[in-house]
DNA sequence: ATTGTGGGAG
């Protein structure tokens, strides 16, 4: 039996122990020591597959004359064991001391190791010599430097190399879509996935051209094109694919079928903790997030060991939900499998204590991170800024620059509300120009909004008018309905009913907008003009939402809906809201009725007030937690007036914190005043 | 006659 062949199938089979036997075998016939080029090469190579790069380096190292092959073993081994750096250290001795040149099996090797350091000039030195050794023409060194380039974000340099090749092999496809795919750049990764469909037959396609198109598919939210993958894969049999199916799940996840997510996960036989992730992530994404939290139980039933992506999506469910006991338990359980300093898991944790309304413990999970990256840092910022307190967040972004970090498109939308919050029109317009010119990021929609709500709360309501017709959002619902916004607090009726009129005009096709406008129609009294909101809600087919308040005591969550009469305990319920508001009666505190129905009478009205479902949520919180405990409710929608009002008096009649996390941001009533100053 | 290019989740 040819000695080679046993090693070249020990080293595929990554048997250490019998490539071993050989090796002794070798020694013992001595062969070995009689410097046998090639024997030594299939040990080095043998033991390179089987990961024991030491015993592969001392018989490299010992060899009194190496060729090409001796060297690319031992680069095979350094590369596949993620020791790429070494690589390309071994290519430059190679070249250097034993002036050897690199063939068709080491340059892909050497390039390879590039692209994963980032070693773009070396890159190019081999693409040099590729070129003058006529190598440029061997398909496996093309698409390593396709790789290297795509990777390196040369895009125009990775087509230039192919310009040669009428047709791409698979590979090369699928270098190029995973590349594109990495830098987001969809327009580029439809075009290549147009070329290929016409080129490639869908029966030549491999797992990893699933995956590159099925992450195509869920960018693009392609369902059309997801579909017929599916099915074709199905077809080639390539469905039962552990990475393949990981894939699907994802896919039908981003592109929002939640159902067929679902169908597919259940049939999968391969299933690894990945695939559950994916899972989880579908149903988060989509915002199911209690479905994400029930399939977790099963994961944990079927003892499938989580990872810190997992924890990370369940933590962001809990977010979701403010379900602040699940979520602590599951910090618990971080921390007892210790993935606590992970940076995944720690910007999720800190996202989950912001949401529940816990921005001081937010910010303690920020300050005992290990490893912040940018979006550690905009959590911070923009929870900050959500909870209201600007100085704050000003003060993290500082920190951010002092320690030399890059700030992100989302870091200036944190900035600007923070701006706006502490009335700082200046500074908002210098950091508008400032993260242009200094840092190259082109303001979106979301920053010109912001500074549409920067100079309406600065009462600089027409300003802020013309600033909207200046500029790309023109037709923009959410900053016409800021400016909406800004006109009710600043009681301009006059400019109100204007906006109100262009953004009828516009036609909304959200119910927040919508409950806007009425609100305005009955500030301004314009009873007649309420009539066409209701007209465009219908035609848009904009359902009203049921208001929805809910609280956690002692891990059990408690619903309310605005008017319900089904909770068990409602009776008690709502004569604790009549005494309360009695109650705060005696401090000052007048219902505000303006923006209920107008054709009922007063007494009707305030009654439809006292049920609406944040002050069935306070109430019940009272009742039922120790006194001085700090009351936490989640609410569906934007807080209106009156309950606004009531919160802050019943703040200091009962000397609470009472935190409402509504549908934009927090409120933290205390001593009869709101973080929010009254402006949300 | 011993070495080689591309992989899923936030």
């Amino acid at each position: 039996m040819d000695i080679r062949k046993l090693l070249k199938a020990s080293a595929e089979a990554k048997n250490l122990k019998f490539g071993k036997i050989i090796h002794a075998h070798l020694i013992v016939i001595n062969q070995i020591s009689r410097n046998r080029v090639i024997e030594k090469n299939s040990l080095i190579n043998h033991y390179s597959k089987c990961g024991d790069l030491l015993s592969a380096r001392v018989l490299f190292d010992k060899m009194r004359k190496r060729n090409v092959v001796s060297w690319g073993s031992m680069m095979s081994g350094y590369l596949q064991h993620g020791y790429a750096q070494e690589v390309v250290e071994l290519c430059k001795h190679m070249v250097k001391v034993e002036k050897l040149s690199p063939n068709k099996h080491v340059l892909p090797m050497v390039l390879s190791s590039c692209s994963s350091c980032g070693l773009l000039d070396e890159g190019e030195q081999c693409h040099g010599y590729a070129f003058k050794s006529g190598l440029i023409f061997h398909q496996y060194v093309k698409n390593a430097l396709v790789y290297l380039y795509t990777m390196c974000s040369h895009l125009k340099a990775a087509m230039r190399v192919l310009d040669s090749s009428p047709r791409l092999d698979l590979c090369t496809y699928n270098i190029l879509l995973n590349g594109l795919l990495a830098q987001g750049d969809m327009n580029e990764a439809s075009c290549v996935l147009r070329r290929m469909i016409e080129e490639l037959e869908w029966s030549r396609w491999d797992g990893i051209t699933c995956v590159n198109v099925f992450g195509v598919c869920g960018h693009l939210k392609d369902l059309i094109l997801g579909r017929q993958v599916h099915g074709r894969l199905l077809k080639i049999g390539l469905d039962h694919d552990l990475f393949v199916g990981s894939s699907t799940i994802d896919m039908y996840g981003k592109c929002g079928d939640v159902s067929s997510m679902r169908t597919v996960f259940d049939v999968l036989r391969a299933r690894n903790e990945v695939t559950w992730t994916a899972a989880l992530t579908a149903y988060s994404q989509n915002e199911w997030f209690e479905e994400a939290l029930k399939l977790f139980l099963e994961m944990d039933r079927e003892n499938v060991v989580p990872n810190e992506y997992t924890f990370a999506v369940l933590l962001n469910s809990c977010a979701g939900l403010s379900a602040l006991g699940y979520g602590s338990s599951l910090h618990a359980r971080v921390e007892k499998v210790g993935l606590k300093h992970d940076t995944v898991v720690g910007n999720a944790l800190i996202y989950m204590a912001s949401k529940c309304g816990l921005i001081d413990d937010a910010h303690s999970l920020f300050e005992s991170m290990l490893d912040r990256d940018v979006i550690s840092w905009n959590l911070m910022i923009t929870g900050y800024s959500c909870h209201g307190l600007g100085m704050e967040a000003l003060g993290v972004f500082q920190q951010m620059l002092s320690e030399g970090k890059q700030p992100s498109y989302v870091t200036f939308v944190g900035v600007l509300s923070a701006c706006s919050l502490l009335g700082r029109v200046d500074e908002g317009f210098y950091y508008l120009n400032h993260m242009m010119r200094e840092y190259s990021i082109e303001p979106g929609l979301e920053h010109y909004t912001c500074i549409v709500g920067l100079l309406g709360r600065a009462r600089r309501l027409d300003e802020a008018e013309k600033f909207i017709r200046s500029n790309p959002i023109r037709q923009d619902v959410i900053a016409w309905r800021t400016l909406l916004n800004a006109c009710l607090v600043h009681q301009n009726y006059g400019l109100g009913k204007k906006v109100t009129d262009i953004l009828l005009e516009i036609g909304p096709d959200d119910a927040g907008t919508c409950i806007l406008m009425s609100n305005m129609h009955a500030r301004a009294k314009r009873w007649d003009k309420a009539s066409a909101v209701r007209k465009l809600m219908r035609e848009r087919n904009i359902k009203k939402e049921p208001g929805l308040s809910w609280i956690e005591i002692r891990n059990d969550t408690h619903v309310f809906v605005s008017g319900d009469t089904n909770n068990v305990e409602s009776v008690q319920i709502r004569e604790k809201v009549k005494k309360l508001l009695a109650e705060i009666r005696t401090l000052g505190y007048v219902p505000d009725i303006v923006t209920e129905l107008h054709d009922v009478d007063e007494e009707q009205k305030e009654d439809w007030l006292s049920y609406h479902s944040e002050k069935l949520a306070i109430a019940y919180a009272l009742m039922k937690s120790p006194p001085g405990a700090p009351i936490r409710v989640m609410k569906n929608l934007r807080m209106c007036d009156d309950c606004h009002s009531a919160a802050k008096y019943i703040s200091k009649f009962t000397n609470r914190t009472i935190i409402v996390r509504d549908a934009n941001r927090f409120h933290r009533f205390r001593e009869g005043l709101c973080s929010c100053a009254d402006y949300w």
